[in-house]
Parts: structure tokens; C-alpha cells; sequence
RNA sequence: GGUCCCAUCGUCUAGAGGCCUAGGACGGAGCCCUCUCAAGGCUCAGACACGGGUUCGAAUCCCGUUGGGACCGCCA
């Protein structure tokens, strides 16, 4: 039998981290067993729901590269489907016209929570009989006894069919409510696995029960543990970013999300590193924990630093072009930018990091910072960046080579160490104390540029002492 | 309040009754390397929530306590 899972946000909001990793696990399930991935737009909220959320859940999902082999379907266009199920439930007698109306539960609930019971539906119009021209809502009738939900990740969990109400599965405005939505389309678009947060366990049961009365077969559930902030309450924005095309923003790796979203709550041994073709072979349900887990920026950042780390450099300088841009260079146009990235890459946490670091190569005018001009740009440093820029001046090919040459004949014939005349160098070229080596700074630099701004920095060690 | 779920370093986790003096990773501290910053290498600190059982033996199985979380809508 074909394996199918789906991912069914709502389209209230963007793509946020959970959901992502609700995705992706869905998405690697699918992909380990050769079977398909759905994607389900929950948009039975006509008031909540919007386009721009369903664009920005799409978004997401393929910059992270989750992508799905069927839909996206959307449930507000199949509101017949669903209404014809719940009128069918009605025929067999095994849901009922309920003709109270929202204030009159809203206020029964009321008192119910004031007098400490708790507030359930009495189910006073299960056998109410036919009321003509009143508006009504169709609740279905929970039999008596046990369900039992087998759950991959948690085990068997039973729960009392008397602790669940008789619940609304079709408005009085004739709208499908959530669990008659899912339970009819999860059986109609045969999903073999419900992969999703945990938060839904305790609709389990209603769902199977509906299943059972509609005679389609139940699928398999596995409930993933919560994926909570620092303080330990579910993540929201208190927590930070929580929407995924923010770390797109931030400058993060979209494999590095995965990876990271991968290893919370899912193990596989000591290993922490997976290419995507490793954790599809590799994902297992079993493995997945049971209990929840706190969303770790930190480990998230170390992990795109990997990556950035470990990247091919003409994929990273295309990724970068975009944060180059927005600082207003004209980056898709320079042939450094392969020799950018490559000194760079190491040193960055995050593209927009590496952006960042990369504007001294970038712009007409350094700046200074003040305290590294006060340090490194001394006057006795004057004479020494001279020399310095008449060999560099006469050198016939400017590489890494012979450039590291200059300076080491410089070193050796004034008896000084490299850094006595290389971080003034790097003050004079980046305006910083941090950068990437010195002599691929200069190489990448060129000559004029090199010659040009040593050249100031030489008048500046006179000028401001 | 009711129902359900969960519990190993600060965090993510390994652990399937003896391989555990509890392993790895992030983060923290320190040392080495070094033209700066990174990267890298090495070292250190740091956890089985508590109490009862079961067993020759428990982080691991059972019960309870405590603590956390989720759900209880004509939301999804």
C-alpha cells in the first residue's frame, strides 16, 4: 500500500517553526516510503483565514525545499462534500439536530465553570424531535465506551468516550466544523499517517469514533511532543522570531533550519550533521521523542554556521548577492566576489553577517573605526606603510604568493613580527581590526584600491597624532 | 476544575535491566595554534525530579508524589 502523509496548517498566519517541523517530518516519512506528501489548506475559517497566510505557508515550505506531490487542496472548496457527510450521519441516526443556540451554550458553559463541573454539552437535543423553520447545527452522537488511540510515538492512550461531548460538526450556517473536516478528508485522500503536533491527541478519539461510523478505515497517528520557548510555554513571538522566512531574512541557510528542526525531538544516535538524503533514509517515528523540546537558537546558529562553513562558494555568493543588494552594491556584477565569499565564510554566523563584513570591499570610502585608527594608525607606522607601498608597487604579480613575500622581507629586515605591521595594514584597508587574513584582503583588494588606501592611511598616521 | 501527555547536564539528546565512574552536541570556562577575528585541536565544569516497590542488579519495569505541558468552542 502506497504511504501517504499530509500537512494541513491554517492559513492564519505565516509558516512558523513548528509547523515546519510538522512538515518536514511528514514530508521525510513520505520520502523514506517512496509514497506522496499532501498539502491540506485548512481554510474552514472564512474570518481567519487569508491569502496572503496560504502564500506565506507556501513560501516557507519551499524555501525549506518541502515539497509536496499533491495540492494544495483547499477545504473551503469542498464544503459540499463535507455538509453531505454530516447529513449522512443525520440519516443513520448517528448525529442529531441540535437547536440551541450559541449564546444559550455560551451561558450554560458559563455556569457550569463557575459551579467547578465541567462544561460539557448535556446532549439535551439528542432526542429532541424535528422542530421545522429553526435553525439548528448538527452534533454527532458519541457512543458509550472506550477508544483506544494507537499512536507510534506515544503508545496506546484510552480515553472514556463519556468524557467527550456530543460535538458540532456542521454549523448552523450549514460550515463544517475542524474534526469533521479532517477525519473526511484524511479518509478521502486515503493519508495512511496523521503526523501532527500533540496539541491534537485529545481530538483523537472523536475523530476515530467519526471514522468508525463512516466505516473508513482509521489511519496510523503519531503525535509529535511540542516544540516550546526558553521559559518552557509553547513558542509564540514573545520567544523571537518564530516565523521561518524570518531566518530566511536573518540570513540563514534553509538546510541548516532543517537540520536543526530535524534533531528536535528526532535522534539518531550521536549523529547531528545530516544532508537531506541522510535524514530521508535515515527518519524513523520510532525515534522520534516523547517529550517536548525547547526551541535553541543558539544550536540553530552554530549549525548555519556549519553550513556556511562547509558551502560551495558559488552557491553561497549567489545566496549572498541579495543581501549585498540590499545594501546597494552591485554585486551580481563582481568577479571578486567568488575570492569574497571564500575568506569570508568561515568568519560569518549568518549571510547577513557575511554581508556585513564583506562592505569595506564593497565601498568608495572606508571609515575608520576610531579606536583601531587611535591604536594601529600611529605615526612611527607612517614610514613602514611607505615602504610597504613602494614594494608593493613594483611587484610584477599581485598573488598571495608574492605579496606575503613583501611582508616577510619587511619583517625579517626590521626585525619586527607580522603583526606590528599587519593589523595597521588591515586598519588602513578595512577601517576594522577583524578580517580575513591579510594577504588575501590585499590580493582580493588589488593593487590601485590597496595602494590607494594605504596610501591615505600613511597621510592619516601623520595627520591626527 | 476535568481529561490526556511528559520528566537524563542550562538546552537538544544517547540510553531497549548488568556494556554507566551515564556518552555526544550546542552554549560556558581554560589552554594550544595564530597577522586580527574566526575556524581547528585539547582540557574542565555540568544531569538520571523525588519517594516507594519488583529484581542478585534499575536512568531503564511498576505505583505514588511533585513539577511542566496540551486539550476541554457553532476556532483549527
Amino acid at each position: 500500500m502506497e504511504i501517504r502523509t499530509r500537512f494541513a496548517p491554517s492559513p492564519t498566519g505565516y509558516l512558523h517553526i513548528g509547523g515546519a517541523r510538522t512538515a518536514l517530518f511528514n514530508y521525510l516519512f513520505a520520502r523514506q516510503h517512496k509514497g506522496k506528501f499532501i498539502l491540506r489548506i485548512e481554510d474552514t475559517d472564512m474570518a481567519r483565514s487569508t491569502e496572503e497566510s496560504t502564500q506565506a505557508i507556501l513560501d516557507g515550505m519551499q524555501w525549506l525545499g518541502l515539497n509536496w506531490d499533491e495540492g494544495p487542496y483547499y477545504q473551503s472548496k469542498r464544503f459540499e462534500l463535507y455538509k453531505e457527510h454530516a447529513y449522512k450521519f443525520l440519516e443513520m441516526g448517528k448525529a442529531y439536530k441540535c437547536y440551541c443556540t450559541p449564546e444559550e451554550l455560551e451561558q450554560r458553559r458559563e455556569e457550569a465553570i463557575k459551579q467547578g463541573k465541567p462544561p460539557k454539552y448535556d446532549g439535551r437535543c439528542r432526542n429532541k424531535k424535528d422542530e421545522p423553520g429553526k435553525p439548528f447545527a448538527i452534533r454527532f452522537k458519541v457512543p458509550h465506551g472506550t477508544t483506544l488511540v494507537k499512536d507510534i510515538i506515544k503508545g496506546n492512550v484510552a480515553f472514556e468516550n463519556d468524557e467527550i461531548e456530543d460535538l458540532i460538526i456542521l454549523r448552523s450556517d450549514k460550515t463544517p466544523t475542524y474534526n469533521l473536516c479532517v477525519v473526511v478528508d484524511d479518509a478521502t485522500m486515503e493519508i495512511t499517517h496523521v503526523i501532527r503536533g500533540d496539541d491534537h491527541l485529545n481530538n483523537t478519539p472523536k475523530q476515530i469514533l467519526m471514522y468508525e461510523a463512516f466505516c473508513y478505515s482509521v489511519p496510523v497517528f503519531a503525535h509529535l511532543p511540542m516544540i516550546l520557548g526558553s521559559d518552557k510555554t509553547r513558542l509564540s513571538k514573545r520567544h523571537g522570531a518564530t516565523s521561518v522566512m524570518a531566518y530566511k531574512e536573518m540570513g540563514y541557510l534553509p538546510h541548516a533550519l532543517v537540520n536543526y528542526l530535524a534533531r528536535l525531538g528526532w535522534s539518531h544516535g550521536d549523529q547531528e550533521i545530516f544532508t537531506m538524503e541522510d535524514l530521508i533514509e535515515k527518519f524513523s517515528l520510532e525515534n522520534v521523542g516523547k517529550s517536548s523540546g525547547v526551541f535553541n537558537p543558539e544550536k540553530l546558529l552554530w549549525l548555519n554556521q556549519h553550513y556556511l562553513k562547509e558551502g560551495k562558494i558559488e552557491e553561497l555568493a549567489l545566496l549572498l548577492i541579495p543581501f549585498l543588494e540590499a545594501k546597494g552594491y552591485n554585486a551580481p556584477a563582481d568577479k571578486r566576489l567568488p575570492n569574497i565569499v571564500k575568506g569570508l565564510q568561515e568568519r560569518a554566523k549568518t549571510l547577513v553577517e557575511m554581508a556585513d563584513s564583506a562592505e569595506f570591499y564593497f565601498k568608495e570610502d572606508i571609515v575608520y573605526e576610531e579606536n583601531a585608527a587611535k591604536k594601529f594608525l600611529t605615526p612611527d607606522m607612517a614610514a613602514l606603510l611607505d615602504i610597504l607601498i613602494d614594494r608593493l608597487h613594483t611587484l610584477p604579480a599581485f598573488t598571495h604568493e608574492a605579496i606575503e613575500a613583501v611582508f616577510n622581507d619587511i619583517t625579517n629586515e626590521k626585525t619586527i613580527k607580522l603583526g606590528k605591521i599587519a593589523q595597521p595594514v588591515r586598519v588602513a584597508l578595512t577601517g576594522r581590526t577583524v578580517s580575513p587574513g591579510i594577504f588575501e584582503v590585499i590580493e582580493t583588494l588589488g593593487k590601485e584600491t590597496t595602494i590607494a588606501r594605504l596610501k591615505k592611511a600613511s597621510a592619516h598616521c601623520l595627520l591626527t597624532h
